[in-house]
DNA sequence: AACACAATAATATCTGATGTTTTTGAATCA
DNA sequence: TGATTCAAAAACATCAGATATTATTGTGTT
């Protein structure tokens, strides 16, 4: 009866830590045992385990004795997330443009390429798959500074992206034709080996994206 | 017999992370669930859920189906952690410098006062309270950059200052002198308001620490 | 409206059971 | 000897259920 195999576990977690980033799980509000028993289909242990994970990453948090709550949203905690993410991305893509090789090269293209299709299909108004755009984002950021040679700055910085995307998918508006140019705009200067430009126009995406979510929230 | 009130689940998740951070736990060994059962007294429920909050900070490896192990250590690992830690901590300070009051000030020269006697015993050969040492720098340098204002860039810089200490602890031998007058300077120059000085001073000390412990590696 | 207090719900922990996967160790074969 | 195979043993991931403790809720009283 016991699915073995590390199914249940990691699938539990994905699944939980999607439903936070995306809002299905709304901030602040409680993560009884019991419903998510019965929501995922796991057990007390199992959950209890993804949920110290969550935690430990910040997605959750854990009060003593009163049990697990979506991590509340704050408009300080937005321009933390924010400020740490330029300040770690940028020094990662400085890195990875100074250091990246032909097969980073040829990824960074393939994943920029495939972002700005998604792209046009989402100023052409196609507003149903932010899912897949979120994906192409992710890869468009991650083949950006993949090269920078530190797993440790990149696995910190996969988490801040995703306390990042929280907050974009909270306000559920998407900043279009500007956000589009950017991406281009550090693409070709990436690709160019121009690190200072790609740095400071990376750190423009993301500090516009900042003004615009907090406009918003 | 079930205590309650989180005593367990904290006990254990501190304990077992100073094991590991102070090499009582080798790094690479495997973290068999019946000996932790023994060695922490604690359930497998509990020691499952902490080695999962373990996982996530990194100071431990969960492998598929074949359990824990202590995260393995070696010198790219370490360089990485050094070089975040400058990146993080000297940020941190930056911020901390500009807008620190009263009340981090006088934090900041108490945490330096008793840094600097516990410096002075080891100095005379006193090798015995690793651990104290450990806290007084801890508090110092927290002290520093506490007023940085981003409880987030708190967060991932106490993560990243314990994986760095391991090393030191690995290496177990003292700077000594050099490292005393470092930490002076960086205390002298943050209450001077001297934000380029502290920055560059704290680098230094990470970087000299950094090839210390490499050397010793 | 504020308070006390019992009833209810939820948590943290532990034990023990089950099916799977990994590891071990011995026997076999090249 | 060294490599291979395969069954036994060990360890893991998951689950269910029990207990003690703590938090929450609702009701009645002042």
């Amino acid at each position: 009866m016991a699915k073995s195999r590390n199914e249940v576990g990691a699938s539990t977690y994905q699944r939980i830590k999607r439903d936070i980033i995306f809002g299905d799980l709304a901030p602040g509000s409680k993560l009884k045992l019991d419903g998510l028993r019965e929501r995922y289909q796991a057990s007390m242990s199992t959950l209890r385990e993804t949920l110290n994970r969550l935690a430990s990453e910040g997605f959750v948090d854990a009060l003593d004795q009163r049990g697990f709550f979506v991590t509340p949203v704050s408009r300080e905690d937005l321009i933390e997330i924010a400020n740490l993410r330029v300040l770690l991305e940028c020094h990662a893509l400085r890195l990875s443009v100074a250091s990246g090789d032909t097969d980073w090269e040829g990824n960074l293209v393939a994943a920029h390429h495939k972002l700005h299709l998604m792209e046009q299909k989402m100023l052409a108004g196609d507003d149903s798959k932010k899912e897949d755009w979120k994906r192409y984002d992710w890869e468009f950021h991650l083949a950006l500074i993949e090269a920078c040679g530190s797993k440790n700055l990149l696995s910190l910085h996969s988490v801040l992206y995703d306390k990042y995307l929280r907050y974009q998918m909270l306000v559920l508006t998407y900043r279009g034709e500007e956000a589009v140019k950017e991406h281009r705009k550090v693409f070709e200067a990436a690709l160019a080996r121009d690190i200072d430009t790609a740095a400071e126009t990376l750190k423009t995406h993301i500090d516009k994206g900042l003004e615009h979510t907090l406009a918003a929230f």
